[in-house]
DNA sequence: AATGAATGAGAATTCATTCAT
DNA sequence: CATGAATGAATTCTCATTCAT
C-alpha cells in the first residue's frame, strides 16, 4: 500500500557507521533547514554543521535532496514515535482517543518548525521520493483509524465504518492548523485551550453518550 | 494599522505601462512558481514567460523577489476580490455568512495552486516584506469579521463579541484546509460535501436558532 | 606636429545647440567621473544630470567614450585658457616666467580633482583619442616654450637653446606634482611655500643673475 | 600607526597552497590590469591567465577587488624589497643617500608599469583598503627618512631634523616623476642623465661640502 | 529634436558535486 | 574512510546602445 521506503546508497560499508552519520547528518540539516529553507542551505554549510567535511557528507548521500529527503523521514518518524509512546492503548476507544487527541496537538506543537519544514520544503524533492514522503503522513494518521476502531468496537464511539478514515484525516488536520495558523491562533488560544475545544467538538460529533 | 503597501521603484515612467507589464509578470510568473517552485525558476525564465527580455523585465522590478512579492500580493488581491464579489450584503447575518463561507471555500478550491504557493514561497520574501504579505491576510478575514458583527447585530447569529476575531480566523482556516489537505480531503468529500459539513458544524456553534 | 582634433559626429544639425549640448555633458560627466569613477558612472547618469534623456544624450554622442573625451579635452581647454589668462606677457622673460609658474601651480591646484581625472581615467579612451589627448597637454608645455625663449631673447635667462623643450617639460612637472602628491606634499607645504620654493629652486638653474 | 595589513578569507585551508596560488593570482592579473586597466579585466581573464577555473579564483578571494588589492600590495612590497637590497647601508649618509636615490629612480624604471598602475586603479579599491594601499607607501619614504637621519648623525649631511620627512617625500616625488612624465622625460633623458642630475640638485641642497 | 522603452551581451559570483591523495 | 581543493554550469543583475514614436 505505502511507497517502500527509498534507499540511498552509501560509498561507505559499515551500516552502523552509515547510520550514526546519516543521525549527524539529519541533527545539522534541520536546523539549517528551519532556519534559512532548503535551497538557501549549502551542502558545505550541511557538512560543517554535522562535523565532518564536504567530502565526507558525500558518502553517506548521493545528492542535497537526499538530505532532504533524510530529513523529511526522520521528522515523520519522530512524529509517529512520540504519538505513539504518548497514547495508552489501555482503557475504552473513547479515553484513547481524548489521550491522542491531546497527544497530536502537543506534539504538533513541539514539532511545528519541523512540521512546516515538511510542508515547505518537501516539494523540491523528486517526485518519487515525494509521493513516498507524503505516504508516510498517510501511516500516522492510521494510528487513529485504530482508535477509532477500538472505540466502535467496544461502544464507545458511534461512527459509521465508512466514515472512520475520513474522520482520522479530520482529526490530522485538526493537529497540523494548530502550526499552520500558529501565529493567528495563538493570538486567542493557549495549547490547552484550543485542545479543549477541539475534543468538545469532535466528541460532539461521535461520541457515545451525545 | 496594517502594514504600508510595498512600492516597487521601476525604471520605466509610463504607470499605464508599469501595470500592464506587471500584470504580464505576474501571469507568467504565478505558473512558473506552482510548477517549478520560486528558487527553481529563473528570472530568464520568468522574462521569457512574460513575453519580453531578462532586460526589459529588470526595467520593471528590482530583483527576483519583487517578483514573489508581486505574485503574492496578486493572489491576495484576488482572493479578496472574488470573495467580496460573491457576497452578497442583502439579508440576515446568518444568511451572508453561509453564502460567504460557500464562497470561501469555492474560491480556496479555485485558488488552491496559489494559496499553496503562498505558504510555501512567501517565506523567502524579506522580513518587512513578508510582514505585509501576511498581513494581507489579516483584511481577507475582516470579511468575515464584518458579516459576524452584523448577525450579532440583526440576532441572527449569537456570539460573544469577544469572540469573534477568533471565530473569523477559525472560517479561514476552514477554508485553507480544504486546500492544504486536498489530497486527503478530496478521497472522501466533494467540494459541496466538504462545504455543507462544516456550514452545519460552524452553524450548530453559533446561529441562533440552536 | 599634434594629431587633429577628434570630431565627434551628432545626430543634430545645428551647431549652436549641439556646443550647448554637449557643454552640459561635460558639466555633468565631470563631477560623476571625478566621484564615482568612469567605468562606475553610466550613461544613463550622465544624462540625468546633463538634464535630458539617454535618447538625447546619444543625439550629441556615439559612445560613452566620447564623453570621456570631451571631457579631457575640456579640461586641458579649460587649463590652457586660465593659463594664458593668468600671464601676462609684458616684462622681461624672467618676470614672465615667475608669474607662470605661480600660475601654473596655483591652476593645477584649483583643477587638482581634473587633473587627476584625466590621469586616472583617460587610458578608457581608444587608442587614437588617447593619443591626441596627451599631445594636448604638449600645447600648454608650449607656453613655457614661448617664455623661455623670450627670457632668452631678452637675456633674463641663460639657457641653452637646445634644453628649453626639457626645462618646460620639468615646468609641468612641478604643476602636477603639487596634485599627484598632495596628500604627502599639503602635509609639509602650503601652497605658497610649495610655490616659492619651486621658483627659488629653478631660477637658480636658469635666471641670468646667478 | 600604519593600517593593519588587511587578510582575506580563503576557502581554502592549506596557507602554504594559498600563497602559491595567490601569487599566480597576482602575476596573471598586474599584466591584464596594465594592458586592459582593473575595470576591463573579467575575473574569468583572471583565473585562465593564472591557470585555473573561475570557480577555483574564488576559493583563494572573495570579490573582484581583493585581486587588485592583491596586487597593489603586491607591488609595494616588491618595490619596498628591491630598494632594500639594493641600497648598501655600509658608508656615511651621504654615500648611501646617492646610491638610494640612484636605486629608487632605477627600481620606479623598471616598476612603472605597476607604479602606475596603482596610481590609475587603487581608486576602485574599497575605501578602507584604499588607505592601507597608500599607507604602504608611506612605509617606503621611510627608507630615505632613516638615510638622512644616518647622513645628519654622521656629518655628511646638512638638513635641519623637521625637514626630513619632507625631503623623503620629495625624494619619492623625484622617483614617480620618471614614471608618471615617463613620455615627456624620455625624449630628452636618458635613465642615467636623469639620475645624475637630480642627484646634483638634491645635493646642491642639502650635501655638506656645498 | 527629444523621449524613453526595449534589448541582450556580458559580468561577478555561487555552489553542488567530484576525485586524487 | 576522510579530506578538501578543483571544477564550471548556472544564476542574478547591469548597462551601453538602439529605435519607434
Amino acid at each position: 500500500m505505502s511507497e517502500k521506503r527509498k534507499t540511498i546508497p552509501s560509498l561507505v560499508k559499515d551500516p552502523k557507521l552509515i547510520e550514526k552519520r546519516r543521525e549527524q547528518i539529519i541533527e545539522a540539516a534541520v536546523h539549517l533547514f528551519i532556519h534559512k529553507g532548503f535551497h538557501k542551505t549549502t551542502t558545505r554549510e550541511i557538512a560543517r554543521a554535522s562535523g565532518f567535511s564536504i567530502g565526507t557528507l558525500y558518502e553517506y548521500i548521493e545528492s542535497k535532496e537526499d538530505v532532504l529527503y533524510l530529513v523529511c523521514d526522520a521528522i515523520h518518524a519522530e512524529m509517529e514515535t512520540r504519538l505513539r509512546e504518548a497514547i495508552n492503548f489501555n482503557g475504552t476507544g473513547l479515553k484513547i482517543l481524548k489521550l491522542a487527541l491531546k497527544s497530536l496537538i502537543r506534539v504538533m506543537d513541539q514539532m511545528g518548525d519541523r512540521v512546516l519544514l515538511i510542508y515547505q520544503e518537501s516539494k523540491s524533492l523528486p517526485k518519487e521520493t515525494l509521493r513516498y514522503v507524503l505516504g508516510r503522513e498517510e501511516e500516522i494518521s492510521q494510528i487513529f483509524v485504530e482508535i477509532l476502531h477500538r472505540g466502535i468496537a467496544d461502544g464507545s464511539l458511534r461512527i459509521d465504518e465508512k466514515h472512520v478514515k475520513l474522520m482520522a484525516d479530520n482529526i490530522m488536520v485538526l493537529g497540523e492548523m494548530w502550526v499552520f495558523r500558529r501565529w493567528a491562533l495563538h493570538k486567542h488560544y493557549s495549547l490547552e485551550e484550543y485542545t479543549e475545544k477541539q475534543i468538545t467538538l469532535l466528541l460532539r460529533e461521535i461520541s457515545v453518550s451525545e
